[in-house]
DNA sequence: CAGGATCCCGCTAGATACTG
DNA sequence: CAGTATCTAGCGGGATCCTG
């Protein structure tokens, strides 16, 4: 369909496209993937060591995300599975067996969500350090 | 593939805290930088090509984050002057003037915001494409 | 100019119950 | 097992008015 090379869907996109404007539909996008649990989600699909392919059942998944309700889950995995980044796979088992893996494009944004969850863990010290230190300063 | 990457070096580093877990510290920190506005402001302080500091004044802010409301720019700025991502510098010419700009703690976070916010610019014909063909299929 | 304070609506997350 | 359906309470967030 496109008679354009991702090169230049690129180049275009770069001016067509702009966050800060409330409009863009890039705009809702970074609204959507700014979701924590769309980043734990990420971070938790996708090969750790030792493992060959990153997919996760849905109650495994449920599992290493502690305190996910169902719905949110559910409602999370459904647009990311909309939005191309996921891939959901239903093996017709009894019980059912479905599982959920990164497509090439939620691969690529993994890697900045394990960055961003990395941040949080590595820096919470520094976080606390300053929080402290305002409360006290502000009290 | 590298031995050990950086995210694997830090996690190592510091294992006291997963953002996995629900009561976690992180947890509450990945919330609050998963956040839009967060997202957006990061990426709008610090140094933009030609500039040298990347200081903001808050109207300034205001009108670069298209369709934020004063409240949740405030409270949102506040929130990042508490965890010492940003500073907020009076000075008390008349009328007073406010700038915002970025620690080296809000810098490190910085750059991952801006490549999210790349990201979804960037990527946003491949996701509007996912989900035409995800609507009309399941449709 | 850079907010603080207040009111209030919407929607979304959470809990619960049910199902193929 | 992997969801769907429904209901509700709570608060995120906008609109508005006011101030140093």
């Amino acid at each position: 369909m496109p008679s354009m090379s991702a090169a230049e869907r690129r180049a275009q996109a770069k001016v067509e496209y702009d966050a800060f404007l409330a409009g863009c539909p890039s705009r809702q996008l970074l609204d959507r993937i700014s979701d924590k649990w769309v980043a734990l989600i990420l971070a938790a699909l996708g090969t750790d060591e030792g493992e060959v392919s990153g997919a996760l059942r849905y109650s495994e998944l449920s599992r290493r995300l502690a305190g996910v309700s169902q719905k949110m889950l559910t409602q999370t995995l459904r647009s990311l599975e909309r939005d191309g980044l996921v891939t959901r796979e239903v093996t017709p088992t009894v019980p059912v067996t479905v599982t959920y893996a990164l497509t090439d494009l939620g691969l690529s944004l993994q890697e900045m969500m394990r960055g961003i969850k990395g941040w949080a863990e590595a820096h919470m010290d520094d976080v606390l350090a300053h929080r402290q230190e305002h409360d006290t300063r502000t009290a």
